[in-house]
DNA sequence: TTTCTGTATCGATGTCTGTCTATGCAAGCT
DNA sequence: AGCTTGCATAGACAGACATCGATACAGAAA
């Protein structure tokens, strides 16, 4: 979906010029994370204990409707970051760790970068 | 601008919950990234050897008018993603590393993830 | 100074997006 | 069956955004 580059793993960011069809699809994954609203989701979504949260969770926690939690939950699953499983009367939230794992990697993949020591944590 | 956290580095996306402000000044550098004209212009940036390229180099590589060019540079740099000098009739732009190696590090800080092994290039 | 070229800003316009209310659907309960 | 609750979808609308042409600004050259 990002687009692959020829060792079949992640489009190149930074490290080359990229093209017009994976900059479309890398620009729709960005732009999922580009709201505040759908930022706060995800978070709660990745650090819940258990990797999994229910919408009945999520949704008290805005100052929105039920409607426009459920239409950003919509964007960051079409985004493929996040899956859900419905359980009797309940949906489950969780996070597609392969996204974000895919993200930090373009983003981290630049000229010049450390060897396998980028993250800004060490 | 991110929002910092304890140990004054990064925001937490996915190991805790995000609060509203850190959302908002992160998915600015989300919003920035959600667009495929400034994904491509990030790339060329990032991927030219001297680390800076022209602004003469970059608005013919698209098909669009030179002010729409600009504004989605200044969209860029507003978000710290990049940097620009004059020099002489010329404007060159830089990627500025900071930027996407934070987003890089908070993009892979994630619950379970393998201890400084979450590149998914290895 | 005048002119020319490269880049940024301004104002207008059509499209996209975040939000709402109303409604539909699924599952459990009585 | 009917009712109730949890979640998704549909349609409407205001504000945001990408794009354009026109114009202003900066620097070099004549």
């Amino acid at each position: 979906m990002l687009g692959q580059d020829d060792d079949g793993c992640c489009p190149a960011l930074l490290t080359a010029p990229m093209d017009e069809g994976q900059a479309v699809g890398l620009a729709k994954v960005f732009k999922a994370l580009g709201d505040p609203v759908r930022l706060r989701l995800l978070s709660m979504i990745a650090s819940r204990a258990g990797g999994e949260i229910c919408v009945c969770d999520l949704t008290p926690a805005f100052d929105l409707s039920q409607p426009t939690i459920s239409h950003h939950l919509k964007l960051l699953k079409q985004a493929g970051l996040i899956d859900s499983e419905r359980r009797g009367t309940w949906v489950y939230y969780r996070l597609l760790p392969e996204m974000t794992d895919r993200l930090a990697a373009i983003l981290a993949d630049r000229p010049n970068a450390p060897e396998s020591e980028a993250r800004a944590h060490a």
